[in-house]
DNA sequence: ATCGTTACCGGGAACGGTACCGGGAATTTC
DNA sequence: GAAATTCCCGGTACCGTTCCCGGTAACGAT
């Protein structure tokens, strides 16, 4: 790393005060527009850039975003594209940093971002995490927070989240209205609240619709394929098996699938399927699964968008909770009656 | 943004020199245990923490890792995910900017991450990427680089890959093996280096092969799930269409997958088909795809590996290249031949 | 000739921290 | 009891930049 220029060499070299040449640079009004030119031409020419570390240290600003996410699936890297971008525009560089659901390195991670005085912090908790003394920590030392997707109700922020509640009653409701009539919920973790909210919807989309809800129809199992694939087996092996399944992410839907296939059962006659994230995979398998498009790229953009507002109008809006509606895409293993 | 408790506040508070504080908090071995003790203790209940940008400053490095990558793809995120984990390891904090394939995004990313001082680079080149003034700047002002996957020739720096070549190699040989006789490719953007590798591969089997190659065989198009169904639709309504067909990511396997199925042709009998980068969402299709593996988390992590002992040894390395050897995993796509 | 105005520039402090030097007091050594 | 050594601690400079203040010269006006 060798030493760059600074605005002391400038002046030095014209024979001329830092306080000058710091002038000169930034266009200001009393300076000799010949020493100016004379500044202004020989930075060019020593391709000087002004040190941001010690104007960060000056402004007590780093135009930097902390990022905290628990992991860097689909969802989350499409949404991290979308706070990207947007700070991106700002002017705002992002430090994306990815706790792995682990609650030790999501620690680590705000208090490295903390020293590293970023302006502020844009958080999704993992799943591991079940207290919030370093989130509110952030908040005593009055750094901006905005939390998205996975947000907390004991942590008074800007939040922004997709209606998950919504989510599970469009899918439900879709697959009463299309016969079903004993169906089955694969849910997340049983500690994480986007699950529980999916679960929520379709347990009163059931009750709306006087559908007694079988407890053994309800599965936690965590976030992943084989999980999912196996929790599919025991269910499908019931005396009375469901005739539906609802999972709440779209890999497990994947592995369910994989399941019913497995067992030899047609999508979707003998049993439907809706899977949740809307991503890609679900397109391409077959039958194309339906599934619930969560706009994670716009969820994303509007969080990285509050977040710069907020800093730069300094106002309270910790009251803020934007809430994003979701919309179910209808595919062939839900569609009987088309 | 409150007032962070600074050494000077200690300073005044126990009524001693701001220099006492500072080697009281570093532990240093010169100062009198009682004033130590009391330093610490005051320190503790302040909540201290040391300034970063200050100590950067003095330093000269920020122990930031500014990694520039064309996307957050699967394969991308992945490899993000090894240079991560290593980084936590070491102490480093990482920025992630994405240049989105565009040249004008990763010059601005360059600069900004130039500016914010970073300790070092981390690079994936753009497809869009032409000329590298950029990049050698980087070089001329003597800030350790390190580029990975997508490398190029005229850059010397340290260089982490995949053995592109042998990857092509490897899936052609396969589709030899299994009989298949008239094989085309589905490349990837003409100026992008690694798909000219694995293409490069390509040619050579065939060659070593005795097979002639078609000039239609070979098919550049983008990254692109949507032109390769139409490449391969195009593909197919020849005359003496081919027979097999590798594409050189597993997106465009898919596109390719969806126009064989649309024209009623059976996989592998009437058609064989390998992809590359071993996505999850081969083995979920059906058939299942066989692939490419391209070990993207050993990949960033070696990069990551890489760059923090250059940064740490401060020698020059930069006629290091650590080439990853990828592997075929076979699949029913293309194994007619059990 | 004196004063006020304007145009331009330099000095010093500040941001938060560390490194180095040197000095006073206490303790040891002869 | 004087000299040497050790133990603590404070002062100062520095990292790169901006801001505030004050100063100087030239100029026109009175």
């Amino acid at each position: 790393m060798e030493k760059q220029p600074t605005i002391k060499d400038i002046a030095q070299a014209l024979n001329i005060s830092t306080s000058t040449v710091s002038r000169a640079l930034r266009g200001a009004l009393d300076v000799n527009p010949a020493t100016k030119k004379a500044v202004q031409e020989l930075a060019e020419e020593l391709n000087y850039q002004p040190n941001r570390l010690a104007l960060s240290l000056l402004n007590k600003q780093t135009h930097t975003i902390g990022v905290i996410i628990p992991n860097l699936d689909y969802v989350m890297a499409t949404m991290v594209k979308g706070i990207d971008e947007v700070a991106l525009e700002a002017g705002y560089t992002v430090m994306v940093c990815q706790s792995d659901e682990s609650f030790g390195r999501e620690l680590v991670n705000t208090k490295r971002l903390m020293e590293s005085l970023v302006d502020g912090f844009i958080v999704s908790i993992s799943s591991e995490t079940k207290v919030f003394e370093h989130i509110k920590n952030i908040q005593n030392k009055k750094i901006p927070l905005v939390l998205f997707d996975r947000v907390i109700k004991s942590v008074i922020a800007p939040k922004i989240r997709l209606d998950n509640i919504d989510g599970g009653i469009q899918a439900t409701q879709h697959l009463i209205d299309q016969g079903y009539k004993k169906i089955a919920i694969l849910a997340g973790p049983e500690n994480l609240n986007i699950s529980n909210k999916r679960m929520e919807g379709f347990l009163q989309t059931l009750k709306q619709n006087k559908i007694r809800c079988e407890k053994d129809f309800i599965i936690h199992c965590d976030f992943n394929q084989q999980y999912a694939y196996e929790a599919t087996k025991e269910l499908l092996s019931m005396k009375h098996r469901p005739d539906a399944i609802f999972t709440i992410s779209d890999r497990m839907a994947i592995g369910a699938m994989l399941a019913i296939k497995e067992k030899g059962l047609q999508m979707p006659h003998d049993i439907g399927l809706v899977g949740f994230n809307n991503e890609p995979v679900t397109s391409l398998v077959t039958p194309r699964i339906s599934s619930v498009e969560m706009y994670a790229f716009e969820i994303g953009k509007a969080t990285a968008k509050l977040f710069i507002e907020m800093l730069q109008s300094d106002a309270d809006m910790s009251d803020q909770e934007i809430v994003i509606k979701p919309k179910l895409f209808i595919r062939e293993s839900s569609l009987r009656i088309p």
